[in-house]
DNA sequence: GTATAAAAATTAATATATTAATAATTCATA
DNA sequence: TATGAATTATTAATATATTAATTTTTATAC
């Protein structure tokens, strides 16, 4: 049946994937009173001093709109803070406050715990392959319009 | 440096590969007037005549909170019904009107053709492997706490 | 048969995604 | 150097996700 087809195309793959194996990272966000964008953040500010809101965005993978407000969260949460940059005054970096970064002990060890759980249940050699696979799709050139270049389609 | 493991996890791979793929795909459905969720529900509906909520929201991927107001904008628009069952009243259908039928001939050839053109973008053995990889994440038991079982980590 | 539990859809509250528009600033160039 | 274009973050409007709670109905146990 046609249906199965649907439910087996790499869209709905994508998502079926996600929906199996992020309940249990969100979990642990949760009992840290973090949502999974909020975590995100903080992860990108563990390693990274300070940066810029646009770069903060392209590593967290949360679009500058929906980003604007999770900053906001988390400041108002005493974890991060914005400051405006002095030579372009149209930019603003993030940076993680002393609560922010005293988060990274308790909760980085537990997600980790979890990543490692997960890759347990899985293959090492078929995970290569799949993290290769994502990488290829990723490397996919995609114009403005969202559609594929012509050199793509030989 | 630690920033790239991160970007290279796999729910940030996943993430990044959904956000590769669907604009194209949302780009087509917004011709139409319709936004993703909602084209997921038509394309169950056009293989299925009368589907149950719950089963509805198990194909479409879409939760069933989320699915109460997607159903509700399509009931607005048109393009589908709801029905209660007479044998167990808590339940409902859902089924496609005359309008979210027609629909079929206009959309799905756009959709199947960005598809396929995403597909050309692959290789052909990639693409299995890429998918294979995804299904055997997707089977992973997950218990109710999230939890992975004790034989998966061996 | 009745109380209790379970199931199904829904509501509620909050957070995030999507798309378009806007305000402030900087850049480019004529 | 003034002006129009581009950048950056933000707001706005709407749709969806997440989690918990609720309502209605059905199933179960006693």
């Amino acid at each position: 049946m046609a249906t199965q087809e649907f439910s087996r195309s790499l869209p709905m793959m994508l998502y079926r994937a996600l929906d199996t194996v992020m309940p249990r990272f969100r979990k642990v966000f949760n009992e840290f009173g973090l949502t999974e964008q909020q975590w995100r953040v903080l992860r990108v500010l563990w390693e990274q001093d300070e940066i810029a809101f646009n770069q903060l965005s392209a590593l967290t993978l949360i679009p500058p709109p929906s980003l604007v407000g999770v900053v906001d969260r988390l400041t108002k949460g005493g974890l991060v803070k914005r400051r405006r940059s002095v030579i372009d005054r149209r930019s603003v970096s993030v940076f993680a406050t002393k609560a922010g970064m005293a988060l990274e002990d308790k909760v980085r060890p537990r997600v980790e715990l979890a990543y490692a759980e997960l890759r347990q249940a899985i293959n090492a050699n078929e995970w290569e392959q799949l993290i290769e696979g994502l990488e290829t799709v990723v490397a996919i050139e995609s114009n403005s319009d969202g559609s594929l270049p012509a050199a793509a389609n030989q």
